[in-house]
DNA sequence: CGCGTTCTTGACTGCTTTCAAAGATGGTGG
DNA sequence: CCACCATCTTTGAAAGCAGTCAAGAACGCG
């Protein structure tokens, strides 16, 4: 009956995520898995929070891909970062916080309310994974933009289908090597500062040198140990 | 006696700054005035804080800049963002949190460890006005990932020299359209994603445009309104 | 089956890098 | 006070990576 979208996660998937992150009660997974009820679909291409919106607490992305990105006056987009399925956003350390930058959906996104920590505990299993998800989100930003400054086209790509693909194992949304990827090149580009024109060749580069392949949304890693040392990858670290 | 390096603020700088974020007590600012005795000094081309160090508290950097950073294993170098004199680094909110990112010295730089909140009250001034400061450095690291996502090297570096100067203003260190920027042209670079050399020609552009000049560390901006026109600026909002 | 979106490829342009070398600057010691 | 040296800035010429423009092919949805 609850159903989630195409590319969606069962909630199991979140819960093994953010468990990962610090140990959580199973009272805590059991207000998760009941907040799922109140779950809202979004069509993709919808603001699913915009810049100065009142955030009014955790939300669980369950299933679909959204990205925090900014628009510039001319019409050039850039996705500052990926929303995966399973994700949690709006986690804010603030009080009464306003939305720093918009959050747009790329697929059909189905969201619900996460639970809130106990206000009183800030070291409590949830308020604690919630603030790893949180700096692991922050260690994401800080990828983007050394990819960005100082890795060219090749690189980004190597480097982010990498970060990516750690990223959904997180919630089990891998197949081996494989995982669905719901973005047109155009997104892609967007995100790794790229036109699609030039995404579409390096993707072609990428597959003539036997490195992956991105076919019909299926990205598959032919040869991760060639592709991380290229890039001198490192997975981001569980920050404790 | 107390000291700070020519680059330095005083500690009311610092003080005013969070003070703008939330209502301190007086208690509060007169823990940070208090501390400041502790202060170390650090030459420059130091690593402040290395990936991976345990978190121990907040620090006030006092004077001086300083940088996250990325180097890439073939010696290219990212600056992931600037960390200017006045400004409190290591928020965090996790429990026996580790480093995400190195912190280095551009300049010396004068320390202090900035006072801890009550744990018990997390919506205490000080411990608001931490989240705020965290909250912003991660609205300019998303302005970062924009600034080379999607700008040119003219747009980047009007951008930047607008933002600097805005977050320069918060703890009193412009003097009107200038101020004091201790950079070389290759750490310019190496923020903004581009080589020293194109630093100097960008420059020079900005220079002959009327823009903007940049000698002897001194920054003056002579048209702001054009600099803003161009790139579309907007100052990272007060996020409550 | 038809239409709009997305992907693919070619040819050309141009912004930024690379390589190189000369000039300015600033700090240090004689 | 000045010579000297390292560092930083400035400029030119040439190469290259990525962007732009354009058009045809493939895909997917109704």
């Amino acid at each position: 009956m609850l159903m989630v979208s195409k590319s969606g996660v069962t909630v199991s998937g979140a819960v093994a995520r953010l468990s990962s992150f610090a140990a959580l009660t199973s009272d805590d997974c059991a207000r998760i898995r009941s907040s799922e009820r109140e779950q809202s679909w979004v069509q993709r291409h919808r603001d699913l929070i915009r810049v100065g919106d009142p955030v009014a607490g955790p939300i669980m992305v369950a299933g679909g891909w959204a990205y925090r990105g900014h628009l510039l006056p001319d019409g050039r987009r850039q996705i500052i970062d990926l929303i995966l399925p399973g994700e949690v956003i709006n986690i804010c350390f603030r009080q009464d916080p306003l939305a720093v930058v918009t959050i747009t959906t790329l697929t059909e996104v189905v969201t619900f309310p996460a639970p809130r920590p106990d206000p009183n505990d800030a070291a409590s299993g949830l308020a604690q994974a919630y603030a790893v998800s949180a700096a692991i989100e922050e260690a994401h930003l800080c990828r983007q933009v050394r990819r960005l400054g100082r890795m060219s086209a090749y690189e980004r790509m190597i480097d982010w289908l990498l970060e990516t693909h750690d990223r959904l194992a997180l919630t089990g949304m891998v197949d081996g090597a494989d995982f669905t990827l719901p973005l047109t090149q155009e997104a892609i580009g967007d995100l790794l500062g790229l036109t699609s024109v030039h995404v579409n060749r390096t993707l072609k580069a990428l597959r003539d040198d036997g490195m992956a392949t991105a076919a019909s949304r299926v990205v598959r890693l032919h040869d991760r140990a060639r592709m991380e040392r290229v890039v001198g990858y490192k997975p981001v670290r569980t920050v404790q």
